[in-house]
Formats: structure tokens, sequence, C-alpha cells
DNA sequence: TAGTAATCATGATCATCATCATGTTTAGGC
DNA sequence: GCCTAAACATGATGATGATCATGATTACTA
């Protein structure tokens, strides 16, 4: 059964939406291939017309899954109120791919931390925008420090497993960067 | 061969250590139980001697790990100052346990979990102490927050394939943690 | 000091996957 | 409308790795 132009993009698009979720709730090696073409629908021998490898679909779902879901124009305030809510810290599957996946991309192929690493890099600088600050070094060290703090808060949420610690971490972290004084002159 | 008390011991510890260091490296999954043995100077078939099974490992790995290797009376600006450098974001063996695993214990069993929680319930109290504030609460806000932004960023500067981006961001979150003015009056 | 059992080494086993081989259907080019 | 090859399903294959079975040695106990 051969499937239409269409049919087979959209086949390809559900693989690495399945994938996405998959590998952000179980991490990379507990999900295996046949995981990823039963949520898609697929049975597993289809998968290499798709993809030359499980790497290479590692590879690819990074590079689907962080170009999407980020805010083109967001308030870094109003951001780390949603990225810091339980309901983020909640939704693993459909959570941001940095906080579920970055933890283990470090152990990944080249190709698949250079996405990350785009990813990254395109976040910090949409952050850097609405981030506070006189002059842009203030913007960007505002942004990279509240990024790093709700990351790391997000994966300490997540791995905690006494639910008081858990919120707290969420909920101090957020206090933490949304009130902080703004720098109103530089030091040093 | 049986082996005297000593031995034992010492080769439980052999083991327990070997395993921190390769969990950290390469990941759980990626670390086999020969591996772990082998890096102990021991046989695969030795392990089970010790251990119920490879989760067993993990567990007693991390309740092992965590417990060890945080100062007892640190200071916060001086203990970031260490933590954000390049070098502990190269030496992921030896360095930090939580920067290195949390974001994989997620995925663990309970067990694994609660151990990484208690470590992590330990050293925000530690961090707590010298964590600038004038009272308890904004101590202990300071400590998490700051924490959080330590483990973000060294998670994300080891993710990075760019040098000078990781560079960068171990370098503003220093920043962003160590010249952050100190609430002097609670808001709101 | 003799007996016992603990500790480790060696060598299976058994399940799990990633990947490949083959067959079938039919979309798309001529 | 025909033919070719693409896309998927089904069913191997082969490697890896966790766990177990067995045997040898010797530290400990009585």
């Amino acid at each position: 059964m051969k499937i239409s132009r269409e049919q087979v993009a959209e086949n390809r698009r559900r693989i690495l939406e399945a994938a996405g979720r998959l590998f952000r709730a179980k991490g990379f090696e507990a999900v295996t291939v046949a995981d990823v073409m039963k949520a898609a629908s697929l049975t597993h021998g289809a998968f290499y017309g798709h993809f030359n490898s499980k790497d290479d679909l590692i590879v690819q779902t990074l590079a689907h899954i962080v170009s999407a879901g980020i805010p083109e124009d967001l308030d870094l305030t109003r951001y780390a109120t949603t990225y810091l809510s339980e309901g983020h810290r909640d939704d693993i599957a459909g959570g941001c791919p940095t906080a579920g996946l970055a933890g283990q991309t470090v152990h990944q192929s080249p190709e698949a931390r250079a996405a990350m690493t785009a990813g990254l890099r395109e976040h910090i600088e949409r952050l850097s925008r609405s981030a506070p600050g006189a002059i842009a070094e203030d913007k960007r060290r505002a942004a990279i420090g509240s990024w790093a703090a709700m990351v790391g808060a997000v994966i300490l949420a997540r791995m905690s497993d006494d639910p008081h610690l858990s919120d707290e971490l969420l909920a101090q972290t957020r206090e933490w960067i949304t009130s902080r004084p703004s720098p109103n002159s530089s030091q040093d």
C-alpha cells in the first residue's frame, strides 16, 4: 500500500509529535522505536522509511520540537509565572523540551546537542527583549539568569517526590525571579 | 575465594564510587552493570552479591553520592562561583550529582527520587544559612532561587555544544546570582 | 582446627530492541 | 490506463545486557 504525499508528510509529523511527547515523558532510552510508531498509529517496520536510525529520530525530533512553542513576543515576568506553574511541572510530555530533555541531551549525539543549542540560543534572545535592564547587556544577563533558574526549578520540582517541596521550589523561584529589583545602575 | 569483611566493605564502596562517576558521565541507562563492575575491578557476576538489581544500585548510589560532598559551612556567593566555574562544568563525572542526574532521576524509581529529594532538601537548608536576607523566609527564597539557577545553568552549559555560549551561561548566571541586590524590605 | 557459608569468577539464559528482509499495495509519472 | 517504485506491514535477525546457576576458594565460627 503506497501512500499519498500528504499522507506521508502527515505520518512523519505524527511520528515526530509522538516521539517528542514520549521522549519528554520517559527519556530517550526508555522509549523504543516500536513505542513511537505505535503512538503514531503505524507499525515499527515503517520507521526506517522515515529515519535512518533512532539517533536520527532524536535529532529530528529535537529540531522539530525546539523551534515550536516559543511565544513570539513574550513578557518575561508573565512567562516565568506560567513556566513555573504546577500545571507546567505536571505536563512533562507537553511541556518545555529544554526542561524535559536538556539533562539527557548532554549524553546524546553532537547533532542532537546542536539542535538543542540552537533552540537555547533563540530562546535566550527572545527572553532578552522583554527582560528588565537599562542596557542590552543587563537584559541579556537577566534573561540568562532567569532562564537558568526556570529550567533548574522545573527540573528539581519534577524530580522531587515531596509535593510540598516541589510546590515550594516553583513558588519561591517564581518570587525570586519576578520580585528581583532591576539594576538601576551598572555595578563594577 | 571468600573475602574479608573489610575487603567486602571496600569492594562495595568501590562499586558505589564507580557507579556514581559512570552514571554522571553517561547516564543511568547507558551504563551497564558490567561497566560498573569493571570500573570497580570486579567481574559482573559479583554484582548480585551486593545489590538486588540495577535499580537497587541506582538507589544506593544516589543515597551514597548525595549525602557526601556538600560543604558543612558554605558561603553562598563563594559556592556559586565555584559551582558555576568551567572546571565544574567540565567535570561531569566528579561534579554535583544534582546537576548531573536530576534530569534523569525524574524517570527513575520512587526510591531513587526519594534519595535525591532528601539530598535536595538538605542542600537547600545548607544554602539557606549563608543566603542573603533579613529574615529566614528571605534567606530560604534566595537559597532556592540561587540553587535553581545554578543547577539550570550548569545543565544548560553542559548541554550546549557552543563553547562560547556555554561559558557565557556560566558567567552571566554567576553575575546574576552574586550581584543580586539583597531585599532590604519585603515588597507586597 | 574442621566445617560452613559467604564472596567472587565464569559461563549460561532470556528478554528486549534496533535494524533489516521481504511482500503487498497503489500513488504518480509517462 | 500502465508501469514503476515508494510506503507500509509482517516477520526475521543479532546484539546487547540484566539476571541467574554453578563452582572454587577461604574467612569466620564453634
